[in-house]
DNA sequence: TTATAAATGTTATATTATTACATAACGTTA
DNA sequence: TAACGTTATGTAATAATATAACATTTATAA
């Protein structure tokens, strides 16, 4: 059972915005869409998904400074993400696959270094592009 | 055999930079540091990294926006790479480990995407931070 | 209630990265 | 060598991303 987290008035604007979207948004982009609502600073912004961030609501796609729907129900806490990016149309999906996931959560190597999160991008081009 | 890329003029003086450095370095860091070599705006920064980056000599820590040389010599082409980070000293290195590498390079899922490269950041606590 | 933490509002500023345009150096081959 | 195309450089301006600092309000809970 997953803890339920009560959303703030500034963290529902944003994060219903970002989930409809269907795709990864940009910080400013956000923004711009949530002026009429009354977010009106960046930092607003900035505050909201850093917050949706950490209790996995969202997660940021770091090579494209974007944030996206965590699409996976089972992964409230973002700390093991996986996601696939294609470099043509930009979409983006995130992957949820066990197998991958207990692989790289086990993984260590002789650094002696514990890990205790990842975060991984494949990129590539998608069906759709790839058959154009 | 590897091809042998002849760096230009700032794309030596923005590698050795880098190189003898030791960890990740960010551009505007490399731009106060590389000031006196007669490198004076960020975009001669860019521009040497974009190539650098593409030719495989220095790699993105894309959570961090900081470039680190290559510590693999056999990675030139920069579309499979491994780091592990430290979230306490920010210690970067890069991980080359042919059974990890192998499997994300031959990782594929249902959504019919060919993947061609992939970054994997792991995060946690080294060595020297956990015993503090 | 009272205190504590979490969230908000606002202004300013810091950091990271690109656009646009002009010039110079380099490598190839006629 | 001369001409051409490609790559690299120089410079100024600006765009895009993100945080600092400070004041106030709202929610949580002892
Ligand atoms: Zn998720
Ligand atoms: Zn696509
Ligand atoms: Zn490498
Ligand atoms: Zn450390």
């Amino acid at each position: 059972m997953q803890k339920e987290h009560n959303l703030s008035k500034n963290q529902k604007i944003i994060f219903d915005l970002i989930d409809k979207s269907g795709g990864p948004m940009k910080a400013y982009s956000i923004l711009f869409n949530v002026q009429k609502k009354g977010i009106k600073a960046p930092l607003q912004v900035y505050r909201a998904l850093d917050k949706l961030v950490e209790i996995g609501k969202i997660h940021k796609i770091e090579s494209r400074n974007a944030f996206i729907a965590c699409q996976n129900s089972s992964c409230q806490i973002s700390k093991a993400t996986a996601f696939s990016i294609c470099e043509s149309c930009e979409n983006v999906s995130e992957i949820s696959n066990s197998k991958l996931s207990k692989y790289l959560s086990n993984f260590s190597d002789d650094s002696g270094m514990k890990y205790s999160k990842y975060n991984l991008e494949f990129f590539g081009l998608c069906k759709k592009c790839k058959s154009k």
